[in-house]
DNA sequence: AGCACGCCGACT
DNA sequence: GTCGGCGTGCTC
C-alpha cells in the first residue's frame, strides 16, 4: 500500500529551509516544479514543489495540507528547477525567494502558465467556394474580408483583420458558416527572415567549427579584439546548433540588447526568436518565457536573468561581452549570470561560449588552469589597424573643461580633417562639487557620506548615491557668500566648453542622463553614424559595443580614477574601458589614435597596458593577484550589514564573525569587520565581514553551516544583512 | 519578510 | 481607562 506523498515546498520567504504539506484533498497527481497554493502562517503563499517525500521531520500530525495545485503540468521543468536549487546553495541564497526570482512575476503571483491568446480567423471551405461563386458580390465589406482571409495561408489574428469597423461583417461571415474562428497562442516572438550570411574569415572559421565540433559540455573563451567580428562567430555555432533543431540561449549585457543586434539575428535566422529584457511588461515577459519553454522560440536572448529560461531543446549557450559586471546581480539573490552560464551548460551537457575584447580575469585563469578552451580572433574585419596610444601629462597644465591645450588642439585638427571624435569621461552631471569660494563649504548629501553633483540642464543639486536631490543653493549656508561655484568636470560642463570651443561641429552627450527617455539612446546614436565631424561626449555607456561610426580620435579625459580605486578589481576594469573604448578608434582605413590624459604618467600598469596590450596586462594582474592571494586564486565572500543605527551593523557582524570563528577551521580566514568604504548611504550605516579561502570548498562547507544561523542572532534583528558570493565590488 | 502577540506611554 | 509603540517568536 501506497500513501500520499509528502509535498517539500519552497516559498518564498528569507528563510534557508523548504517546508512540507498534505497533498490537497482533489487527489491531482503533484510533480516536482509545480507551483502550489499553501497556507502559510496566517497567510496563503504561492510555492515551488521542490521534491516529494515519504516522510517529513515534522510532526506528521501538525502538517496542512496544501489548498491547491496551481500547474498541471510543472511550471518549472526538472533540470532548470534543479539547477535553480543548486544556484541557490552556491550563493547561500533562501531556496523559495531563489525560485521566486526565476519565475516570471505573473506565474509568482499564481496566474496559469498560458500564452496570450488571440483570436485568428480563416476562411471555411464553402466560404471558399461562396467567395468563387461571387455570392458575396453584394457584400462588399464582407467579400473584401473574405478576400483577405483566401490571401492568408494560416487566417488572420483578428486586430489584422479588422480596422475600426467590419466588426458586423465578419459575424455575418461567420454565421453563414464562411467564415470560423480559433484560439491560437501568441508569444509575441520576433519572425526572423534569413538569408543574409557572411563569409568567415580563417579565425572565425576555426572558432565557429571548434565549437561546433561535439555537441557535449565544452567552455569555450572567444577572445576577440573589438571588430573582429566576435558575432559573426555566435551566429555560425547558432546555424550549426538550429541545424541540429537545438535552441541556442544568448546572454547579454544590461546595455547590450540593441535593435541594431536583434536585427542583426533576423536578418540571418528566419526563426522565432524571442527576446527577454527590462523593457518588457510582466505578460511579454511570460509569452517569451513560454515560447523558450514550449521550444517555440529557436533563440531566446536576454539580459542577466534569462539564465533562468526553461528551454525544451537547449542546445548552445552564448554569454557575450563576458567581462561585463552587469552579469552579477547586485543585491536580492546575488547570482553571477556568466558564471551560472557555465555551470547550466556543464549539467545540460551542451556547450557555452564566453565572449570578450577584454576577458575577465577569471576566464583567463580558467584558460591557464586547461578548464576553457581558448578561441581567438586576431583579425580585424576589414583589416583595419589597431590604433596608436599616446599617455599626456596633465600635471601643473591648464585645462579647459577637463581638457588640456594638447588635446583640445588634436580635436581641432581630426574634426578639420572631417573625422570624428569620442571624448570619455566617466562622471555625469555639470560638477561633481559645489563648493563656497569663500569659506570651503561644500555641497554635501545629507543621507551619504558623498558630495552633491551639479546638475545644471535640470537646475538641482543630486546625491548619485541614494537619488537625493534640491534646489541649487544661491549663498552659502555657512557664510552667507554669494560665490558658489562648481569644482571639478562632469560631462554637462565639458559639453558647454566643446560646444563653445568648436561652435561648427555637433557635441553628442551620451550618458544616463541624456538617454533616460526611451529611444534616446537610438537617436543618438544613429546621427553619430550618419553625420561627419561630431564630438561623442560620454560616460562608461559609450565603452559597451555599441555601434559606432569610425572615430579618428579618442580622448579618455581621466584615466586616475581607475587607476587607485578602493577595489581590488579598479584596474582590471579600468583596462577593459580603456581597451573598449580605444576599440572604437580607426575601424576603417584610417589609424586611429588614442589619447589618455592623467597625472600619473609613470605608472607602470597604465605602461603595461599601452605597450603589451590587455592580454599582458591581464597576465600581470593575474600574478598579483596569486601573489596577495586574491581571486580567482582564493574565494572570497561578504557579509554585508546596514542599520540607521551607526552602531548595529559592526556589533553584528562582530557577533557573526565570532559565531564562525567557532567552526571554521584554519582554512576560512575572517577580516573584519570594517566600515564600508562610504560608510553611509541614504540614511543607513554599512559595515562588511570579508571571508577568504584558498579552497572554494572550505569556504562553502562554512557559509552552509553559518549562514542558515545567522537569522537566529539577537544582534540580527536590528540590521539588514546579505551575504555575497564571489563578490564584484567591495562597496 | 510578514504577521500576531504582548507589555509599557500619551490621549479621545 | 484605551490606542499604539516596536521587541520577540513563528511560519510545515
Amino acid at each position: 500500500m501506497s500513501t500520499a506523498p509528502i509535498l517539500r515546498v519552497a516559498v518564498p520567504s528569507p528563510l534557508h529551509r523548504c517546508f512540507d504539506y498534505l497533498q490537497p484533498s482533489e487527489a491531482t497527481p503533484v510533480q516536482p516544479g509545480m507551483r502550489v497554493r499553501v497556507p502559510f502562517g496566517r497567510q496563503q503563499q504561492i510555492g515551488v514543489v521542490v521534491a516529494l517525500a515519504t516522510g517529513s521531520e515534522f510532526p506528521l500530525s501538525k502538517l496542512k495540507a496544501a489548498h491547491a495545485v496551481i500547474d498541471e503540468v510543472p511550471a518549472l521543468p526538472p533540470e532548470l528547477l534543479e539547477f535553480t536549487c543548486w544556484a541557490a546553495r552556491y550563493y547561500h541564497h533562501p531556496v523559495g525567494e531563489a525560485l521566486a526570482t526565476a519565475l516570471p512575476v505573473l506565474l509568482r503571483q499564481g496566474e496559469q502558465a498560458v500564452p496570450h491568446q488571440q483570436r485568428r480567423w480563416h476562411l471555411t471551405d464553402s466560404g471558399r467556394s461562396a467567395l468563387e461563386s461571387g455570392a458575396l458580390s453584394r457584400a462588399p465589406t464582407q467579400r473584401a474580408l473574405a478576400e483577405r482571409l483566401a490571401a492568408s495561408r494560416q487566417g488572420l489574428i483578428e486586430g489584422l483583420l479588422l480596422g475600426d469597423t467590419g466588426r458586423q461583417s465578419l459575424r455575418a461571415l461567420e454565421q453563414k458558416g464562411y467564415a470560423a474562428v480559433e484560439m491560437v497562442a501568441d508569444f509575441g516572438l520576433i519572425e526572423g527572415s534569413g538569408g543574409a550570411s557572411v563569409e568567415l574569415n580563417a579565425d572565425q572559421a576555426a572558432a565557429s567549427e571548434a565549437i561546433a565540433a561535439h555537441n557535449d559540455y565544452a567552455c569555450y573563451l572567444l577572445d576577440g579584439i573589438t571588430g573582429s567580428g566576435k558575432t559573426e562567430v555566435y551566429l555560425s555555432a547558432i546555424e550549426q546548433t538550429l541545424a541540429r533543431g537545438e535552441q541556442a540561449l544568448v546572454l547579454v549585457p544590461e546595455i547590450g540588447l540593441t535593435p541594431q543586434l536583434v536585427e542583426r539575428f533576423a536578418r540571418r535566422f528566419a526563426t522565432p526568436i524571442a527576446l527577454l529584457h527590462s523593457g518588457l511588461n510582466e505578460r511579454e515577459r511570460l509569452n517569451a518565457w513560454l515560447a523558450a519553454r514550449s521550444g517555440e522560440a529557436a533563440i531566446v536572448i536576454g539580459t542577466r536573468s534569462a539564465i533562468f529560461t526553461p528551454l525544451a531543446r537547449p542546445g548552445l549557450i552564448v554569454v557575450d561581452e563576458e567581462h561585463d559586471p552587469s552579469f552579477k546581480q547586485q543585491d536580492g539573490f546575488r547570482y553571477c549570470a556568466r558564471d551560472l552560464a557555465v555551470v547550466r551548460a556543464s549539467r545540460l551537457g551542451i556547450p557555452v561560449v564566453l565572449g570578450s575584447a577584454t576577458p575577465s580575469l577569471e576566464s583567463l585563469y580558467n584558460v591557464q588552469r586547461g578548464r576553457y578552451t581558448l578561441l581567438r580572433l586576431r583579425q580585424r574585419a576589414g583589416g583595419a589597424t589597431l590604433p596608436s596610444f599616446r599617455l599626456l601629462d596633465i600635471r601643473s597644465k591648464t585645462l579647459e573643461g577637463g581638457l588640456s591645450q594638447a588635446l583640445l588642439e588634436r580635436v581641432q585638427t581630426e574634426l578639420g580633417s572631417g573625422g570624428q571624435v569620442l571624448l570619455f569621461l566617466n562622471r555625469r552631471g555639470f560638477a561633481p562639487t559645489l563648493i563656497c569660494h569663500e569659506c570651503g563649504w561644500v555641497a554635501a548629501c545629507s543621507r551619504c557620506d558623498a558630495r552633491l553633483t551639479l546638475h545644471q540642464g535640470v537646475g538641482r543639486l543630486r546625491c548619485h548615491h541614494c537619488g537625493h536631490e534640491r534646489r541649487i543653493l544661491q549663498h552659502c549656508p555657512d557664510c552667507r557668500s554669494l560665490d558658489l561655484r562648481p569644482l571639478g568636470q562632469g560631462t554637462e560642463r565639458v559639453e558647454q566648453v566643446l560646444e563653445a570651443r568648436f561652435p561648427g561641429h555637433r557635441v553628442l552627450r551620451i550618458d544616463r542622463d541624456s538617454t533616460r527617455r526611451k529611444g534616446a539612446m537610438a537617436r543618438l546614436l544613429d546621427e553619430a553614424r550618419r553625420g561627419e565631424g561630431h564630438i561623442l561626449l560620454g560616460t562608461q555607456m559609450l565603452a559597451k559595443g555599441h555601434d559606432l561610426p569610425d572615430i579618428g580620435l579618442v580622448g579618455i579625459l581621466d584615466a586616475d580614477q581607475g587607476l587607485f580605486g578602493s577595489d581590488f578589481r579598479a584596474s582590471e576594469r579600468l583596462a577593459q574601458l580603456v581597451t573598449q573604448v580605444a576599440g572604437r578608434a580607426g575601424r576603417a582605413q584610417r589609424r586611429g589614435e588614442v589619447i589618455i590624459q592623467t597625472r600619473h604618467p609613470e605608472h607602470p600598469l597604465l605602461h603595461l597596458l599601452l605597450e603589451r596590450g590587455y592580454e599582458q596586462f591581464a597576465e600581470e594582474i593575474l600574478r598579483e593577484r596569486e601573489v596577495v592571494g586574491l581571486p580567482p586564486y582564493t574565494s572570497l565572500a561578504v557579509l554585508r550589514a546596514e542599520a540607521v543605527d551607526p552602531q548595529a551593523p559592526l556589533h553584528f557582524l562582530e557577533v557573526a564573525r565570532d559565531h564562525a570563528r567557532q567552526r571554521a577551521g584554519t582554512q576560512v580566514e575572517l577580516l573584519g569587520p570594517v566600515p564600508a568604504p562610504m560608510e553611509r548611504r541614504a540614511g543607513r550605516y554599512r559595515a562588511q565581514l570579508l571571508l577568504q579561502a584558498a579552497e572554494r570548498r572550505e569556504l562553502h562547507r562554512l557559509l552552509a553551516q553559518w549562514v542558515p544561523q545567522l537569522h537566529a542572532l539577537k544582534a540580527a534583528r536590528k540590521v539588514r544583512y546579505s551575504i555575497d558570493v564571489d563578490p564584484y565590488e567591495m562597496l
